[in-house]
DNA sequence: CTCGAATTCAATGCATGCAATCTAGTTTTG
DNA sequence: CAAAACTAGATTGCATGCATTGAATTCGAG
């Protein structure tokens, strides 16, 4: 209706445009758990038509945001706490194998620079005695890159992909789980132990401590669970920070 | 235009039985790497029109299976020998994570009864002295659930995802790596290696004891990389048996 | 004879039309 | 008054047409 033309001159094809809008829109909320995608309204939407949105969908589908209603289309997901849970878990132990390979297989000179280099740059966004937002904006990006970086390192395009996939899964990824806590006075402290955190799991690698670096990059993402826990119990706070609150599902049920 | 509606009748719909057939001729080795997937004549050959294949393709490329060409289109992938070892490595960590899952949470009695049944499966099926053609069959098919059941025990969604996925890639499956060696002597050797492995397994799930569970789990999945390396020293009678050999290329390049 | 450039052909990406199917609303009957 | 059936509307699944873009072939020049 609105005529959504504009971002038309974006150099990408429709279909990687609409998938990643469309990505967007469900993390940010914008379906309610169990409602149905109808295909035309979308398409209007993201000023396309309805085939590149179908090609959006059969992506979002692989990727677990969305499911395939029985009786046709597509229906948005609904995600519980355990499933949650149980993908932070998972991937506590894809990045522990992780962390593992690049003990044992050891860094070179520029690696061991590049990890050092993200360890100053937490150290820089956490130095006052106040968390200011662009630290904890730099803080985040660090974070990224050293989950990304240590998979990198590890050089097993399997254990990339899966965690890749896993983390589509909202709240799943490294960075999800962190911004909870930002404005709230112990935002910081969270930081400051996950920071420590990843000082250890460089300084395990470095010394080929291959048990020891995994064992840290599984208890590393204890500290996402417990945010998401504490997210629970403030739901209207969090739901304001994360709008992706709203696709969990109070009880027990997959949105069927 | 050769009209192929064969098997049009089929309750299901085009986009599925497109998916389904398409990755049966990739994993059958129909392509050859780096070859260029054109639309028409695959759209041709299934009989269905291009739209169908295309959504196929979509998720192909989620699966890793082909490549988006830069250029427009799909190519068929080529897979390393380090690329299939390292998707090995994956599914022997998650799988080993699903054994300690089951481990920790116990086993109901009807759990416990299904494990035995297929163990008592597994000794039927490696009873006789030779291992017949019917024998390898039904281990391989008690193998699958064997893998199946553990990780539905586990009760991890996310981990199930996630190998599943692992598992779209060729002979990184449990039992893409078994049939290699059923007509030759050793092949009931190695049988009864990994069937001691899984009944190990469930003893030691059915004793709480979850480090061993995911010792032995780990420790499974190495049988499947011997017998990849040494299929790998016979490539054209291990491409008889397994026509997808041809995806793996001989250097360490993926196919670009 | 070889190399380069222009042209022609084919294939993709996208939009849309059409038939089958599901949904919702309304009417009718017990 | 309630429940079931029928009808109308809308939506999906699929096929196909069209324009743009890449690839290959052929022609020409050095």
């Amino acid at each position: 209706m609105n005529a959504p033309d504009s971002s038309r001159s974006s150099a990408q094809s429709q279909q990687a445009r609409v998938l990643v809008q469309l990505r967007d829109l469900i993390l940010k909320g914008a379906f309610a758990p169990g409602e149905r995608l109808a295909e035309i309204p979308i398409a209007e939407r993201l000023g396309a038509s309805r085939t590149p949105v179908r090609l959006a969908f059969a992506t979002l589908e692989q990727e677990g945001l969305v499911q395939i209603s029985p009786t046709g289309g597509y229906v948005m997901r609904a995600f519980t706490r355990k499933e949650i849970d149980d993908a932070i878990a998972v991937r506590g132990t894809l990045e522990g194998m992780a962390a593992r390979l690049v003990a044992e297989n050891g860094l070179t000179r520029g690696m061991s620079a590049e990890l050092h280099a993200l360890l100053r740059q937490g150290d820089e966004a956490l130095a006052g005695p106040e968390l200011t937002i662009d630290g904890y904006a730099d803080y985040v990006e660090m974070n990224n890159r050293f989950h990304d970086l240590l998979l990198e390192f590890a050089g097993n395009a399997a254990l990339s992909r899966a965690v890749e996939m896993n983390n589509h899964l909202p709240f799943a990824a490294a960075s999800a789980t962190l911004p909870m806590h930002s404005s709230t006075g112990d935002g910081r402290q969270w930081l400051l132990i996950t920071h420590h955190q990843h000082r250890s799991m460089v300084y395990a690698i470095e010394h080929r401590e291959g048990t020891r670096a995994q064992a840290l990059a599984i208890e590393h993402v204890e500290v996402a669970r417990l945010n998401l826990r504490s997210a629970y119990e403030e739901p209207q706070s969090a739901i304001e920070v994360m709008p992706a609150m709203r696709l969990l599902t109070r009880g027990g049920r997959t949105g069927v």
